[in-house]
DNA sequence: CATGATGGTCAAGCAGATTGACCAATACGT
DNA sequence: ACGTATTGGTCAATCTGCTTGACCATCATG
C-alpha cells in the first residue's frame, strides 16, 4: 500500500460519504422538511425513547452547549419537545413529535433512496460487503457532524 | 437493503471517514507540522506543479474567497508562495515552498500510517477491494472539508 | 447535611465559511 | 481595433455553528 493510495483512500472516502450526506438532506428536503445533516444523526439518537441534552452532545460529539443549540434550533421547527425527565429533575428529556417522527421517516426514506442508487453500480451483495468491511473498521465514538 | 441500514452505512462510512481525517490530522502534528486536514487536501491539488486561487476553490468545493482565506493562511505558515502567473497577469500561481513539501511528505506518511491500522484488521487485499468499490460510487466533484 | 459532581442554560467569542462590491486583465463580437 | 462581457483575485462585512467560561439547580456521597 503506497501514500499516495492512502491518500486516494481518505480523498474517496470522503467524497463519498459527502455525496451520501448530501444525496439525504437533499431528499429530506424534498420532501418537505427543512433541516441540515446534524438533525438526522440527531434523531438516529432520539428515537425511539428521547435523550438527554448530554447523551445527545456524546452521540454528536460536540459540547453539551452545541446539543442544547441544536435542540433549540430542533424545538422551533417543531421537530422536537422538551419534557420533564422520569426520574431525574435536573435532566429535560427531549422527544419527537409527530413531525419529527415523520421527518425522521422522511431522512430513513431519503438515506434508502440514496443507497439505492450505489446498489445500481454495485449491486446488493457488494454494498452489503462494503457495509461489513466499513463496520469493522469504523470506530465506536461519536460521529461529528462537522470537522 | 432496509431504511435503517442505509442510515447505518452513512453512519458507518462518516465515522470512518472522520477517523480517518483525524488519525492523519495527528499525524501530521506528532511530526511536527500544524496545521487542520484542509491543508492535506489543498496540498494535493496544489503538488506537483501549484495551482490558481480558482482551481484550487473548485478542487475544495468553497468559494474563491474562501480558498483565498486559506492560501493566506498556508502562506502565513510558510508551506506556499504566491508567484506571477506564467501566462495570465490575471492569476496568480499558488505553488508548495519547501516546507510545504515536507508537509506533504508528513501527510502522506500519517495516511499510510492511519490506514495501515485498517490493513491490521482487514488485510491488504480486503482494504484494496474496499478502495475500489468506493471508487465507483464515489462522486467526481469537489471534497469539501466540512460540511 | 455539607460538599462535590452532574444536567442544563446564558453569554461572549472564535473559526471558517458566505455574500457583495470592486479592480485589473483577458476574451470576444462586430 | 475597440467596447463589452467575462474571469481571477482581493477587501470587507456578515453569518453559522461551535467553543470556552460562568453560573444555577439538583443529585449523590462522605
Amino acid at each position: 500500500m503506497q501514500n499516495s493510495e492512502a491518500l486516494a483512500l481518505t480523498a474517496v472516502l470522503l467524497a463519498a460519504a459527502g455525496d451520501l450526506t448530501r444525496r439525504i438532506n437533499d431528499g429530506v428536503e424534498a420532501r418537505g422538511f427543512e433541516g441540515r445533516p446534524a438533525f438526522g444523526f440527531a434523531f438516529t439518537r432520539l428515537a425511539p425513547d428521547g435523550a438527554t441534552v448530554t447523551e445527545l452532545a456524546a452521540h454528536l460529539g460536540v459540547t453539551k452547549q452545541a446539543a442544547s443549540q441544536l435542540v433549540d434550533e430542533l424545538v422551533r421547527k417543531g421537530y422536537v419537545e422538551r419534557r420533564a425527565h422520569p426520574v431525574d429533575a435536573r435532566a429535560r428529556l427531549v422527544v419527537l413529535t409527530e413531525r419529527g417522527w415523520e421527518c425522521t421517516r422522511a431522512a430513513e426514506a431519503a438515506a434508502a433512496d440514496a443507497v439505492g442508487a450505489w446498489v445500481e453500480i454495485l449491486g446488493e451483495a457488494e454494498v452489503r460487503v462494503l457495509c461489513d468491511r466499513l463496520a469493522r473498521i469504523a470506530p465506536y465514538g461519536p460521529l461529528r457532524p462537522t470537522w
